[in-house]
DNA sequence: TGATATACTACCAAAGAAGTAGGAAATAGG
DNA sequence: CCTATTTCCTACTTCTTTGGTAGTATATCA
């Protein structure tokens, strides 16, 4: 039941953009530099998130990447699906297709009802929360947990 | 973000034994014939039950496993977090002392928000909603997902 | 005493997670 | 036009976890 580096780092990288890409485009080195991650698994990250049209980019020199919405207007839920493919559960639960019998299932309705509650505060939380803590807080101490 | 086999195939063993075991103790080999799982395997994840006094074990020929409880008084959360070790989305959303800094942590609300949304849902269901369902529902069909 | 069950430990293959590596293509600035 | 910068794309690697299998020891009923 854990979110993926993949998820995790697409939440910073996505909160970076919101922060220092007033007016302009964020380069991956600059990204990779502030948030001590590598830039090269980065690449990979931003590709989803740019598959999804959450950030759109500009190559060549001067280049990088800019937020297509206003963080307000960008939610977690978003950048999670995004990155992490789906948050359900069970593979059921996010398509009840999948299955022909997921209404017999005996467990069904846990993973229907776990997926609804997971939902429920990914979709409600924007980017612009994101960067509301991320500004209020000291960026000088190492800012996410290793485990 | 996905429920491992043994999270899920807990489930069933607990809804079989609860279904099963009335007045008496149910095998593993029985458990295993009429869910159509791996006995070997599914050993490993009933010791894992047992480890959290969720199941209790009868040596012997004629031998098996009882609950410790009435199906009322067991959750779903119990058997999930004794199967599944931990339903938090990262290391700290169940344990915040587990880095220095969680409070300063960018993303930590989202993950304490998630963690609390999926246990005020697993702690609300207990085993006798899942016999329950078990008991209405047509026990010939293959009953749970294979995706 | 033998058949039946759990207890415990070790092992294994496949998949996924997390990250590395390298070259091609685009572009701003000199 | 040239070069440094930067994204784009694809392949590879290493480590851990998942989902089992296997074998032996121990307990108990009949």
């Amino acid at each position: 039941m854990k979110i993926s580096t993949k998820g995790r780092y697409g939440l910073r990288i996505m909160t970076d953009i919101a922060v220092y890409g007033k007016g302009g485009c964020v380069s991956l080195k600059d990204i990779a530099e502030r948030e001590h991650l590598s830039e090269k698994y980065l690449e990979q990250i931003i590709n989803l998130l740019g598959r999804e049209n959450l950030v759109q980019s500009v190559r060549g020199a001067k280049g990088g990447y800019h937020l297509t919405k206003s963080p307000e207007e960008i939610t977690v839920k978003e950048i999670l699906l995004a990155t992490e493919g789906s948050l359900a559960p069970v593979a059921c639960a996010a398509d009840n297709d999948c299955c022909e019998n997921y209404c017999d299932c005996v467990t069904s309705f846990i993973w229907t009802q776990m997926y609804d509650a997971v939902m429920g505060v990914v979709e409600k939380i924007t980017l612009k929360d994101l960067v509301e803590k991320s500004t209020s807080v000291d960026r000088s101490v190492e800012l996410e947990c290793k485990k």
